[in-house]
DNA sequence: TAGATTGTTAATCGATTAACAATC
DNA sequence: TAGATTGTTAATCGATTAACAATC
């Protein structure tokens, strides 16, 4: 199934509703939740819940709420995270290595966290071959080759922003459709390709900003 | 100089155009810029940066543009970095170190960099006492003396989940007003404390939304 | 002066909220 | 049935864009 034009905004905030959901999931007891209820949890209105939910179809029961196991599954196939999805990472850096730790840990304690993270690449010779966590470390001129051998259909990019711009042209001819980006430099990337932006200094800066004397 | 009510999307567009200024500056060529070629390279529209900076003054002239140097200036000081501002990090696990690097190195490459991580802090007495790229780490438990004693105004969460508010409410208490959280939770902070989320996990579950066959 | 670009107002667009009929 | 809550439409709110007088 498929809808289109569905905004950004509304796209945001459905893993903040599947977050509340599987944490209700581990609770036998919560079958149901209200819009309320969940819109309080995930820190947004009770009535964009409901919006939000209904440019995907009727999820809910009149007077009722909705079941969070059914809605759960819902959701999941909506982010299009019903199966596997295999991630690669460019940069094995100490950030590389500790979002590498950080995946690996979740992928293995909740079964249904389906980004799997396949493949690193980095330019340091001593570099590849290496495992991390289990992982194995290909040289970045492997990109092309290991996208389409290993299915990888994401990337995670923690290259120093000089050469950002390059890994990700490599990547982009290479098939991947999907990158988040932890390098402190704007990509641009062709139609059809989603970039997310994960820029530390950028948000340390704009906090700086409400540090100054409260009105 | 103070401004009320001026709303979240301005500012966080504001590091933005000082990073295109940043760069910019490193050229003498370059002494002035038109809203157009600065909203280019931000990614914005010329009218939208017009409208942002005239919330604050007015730093152009017509016909000509904005000078580089006083603009970049200028957005410093809006956004409260044009002195040093002393940031905690509380959680030294692989993430927060790297964090440490990532932020030293560009402390110490950039000097007008005014983001400086002065203390560390975690839970594992085999931690306390160590320093981090010559960082020291403390236990949690001096998190209010520290805070005083050192000016500590920002902070950066990498604990995990389960831990995340415990360390929010210490934070807040000892005065801390803005935090940067990578913990998957949404931290209950007080009016006037502003919370950044760098959710890894949530970034990569919208994006997965975006694999989904193209219209 | 002629050309260019700002600062600002009015128009448009889009997102959120309020309200309520439908219905479980 | 009575009470509750959804799905949806209309109203509101806020953010962006278009347009242009002011002016360098």
């Amino acid at each position: 199934m498929r809808w289109k034009k569905i905004s950004d905004a509304v796209i945001r905030r459905l893993p903040l509703y599947l977050r509340v959901l599987d944490e209700l999931s581990a609770d036998p007891e919560t079958e149901l939740i209200s819009s309320q209820d969940l819109g309080f949890r995930a820190g947004v209105s009770p009535a964009l819940v409901r919006k939000d939910l209904a440019w995907f179809g009727e999820f809910g029961k009149q007077g009722v709420g909705y079941e969070v196991a059914f809605l759960r599954d819902e959701l999941r196939r909506i982010l299009n995270l019903d199966s596997e999805l295999k991630v690669a990472l460019v940069g094995v850096g100490s950030l590389g290595v500790a979002l590498t730790r950080y995946n690996i840990k979740r992928y293995q304690e909740d079964n249904s966290f389906n980004l799997r993270l396949a493949a690193l690449f980095d330019s340091d010779p001593k570099k590849i071959g290496i495992q991390i966590e289990g992982i194995p470390v290909f040289s970045i001129d492997q990109i092309g080759e290991k996208t389409e051998e290993l299915g990888l259909q994401m990337a995670i990019i923690t290259v120093p922003f000089e050469s950002a711009q390059i890994i990700t042209d490599m990547l982009v001819n290479a098939g991947v459709r999907a990158i988040l980006n932890f390098a402190p430099t704007k990509l641009v990337v062709p139609e059809g390709v989603h970039v997310a932006n994960a820029d530390l200094s950028l948000e340390l800066q704009r906090l700086a900003y409400y540090l100054q004397d409260e009105e």
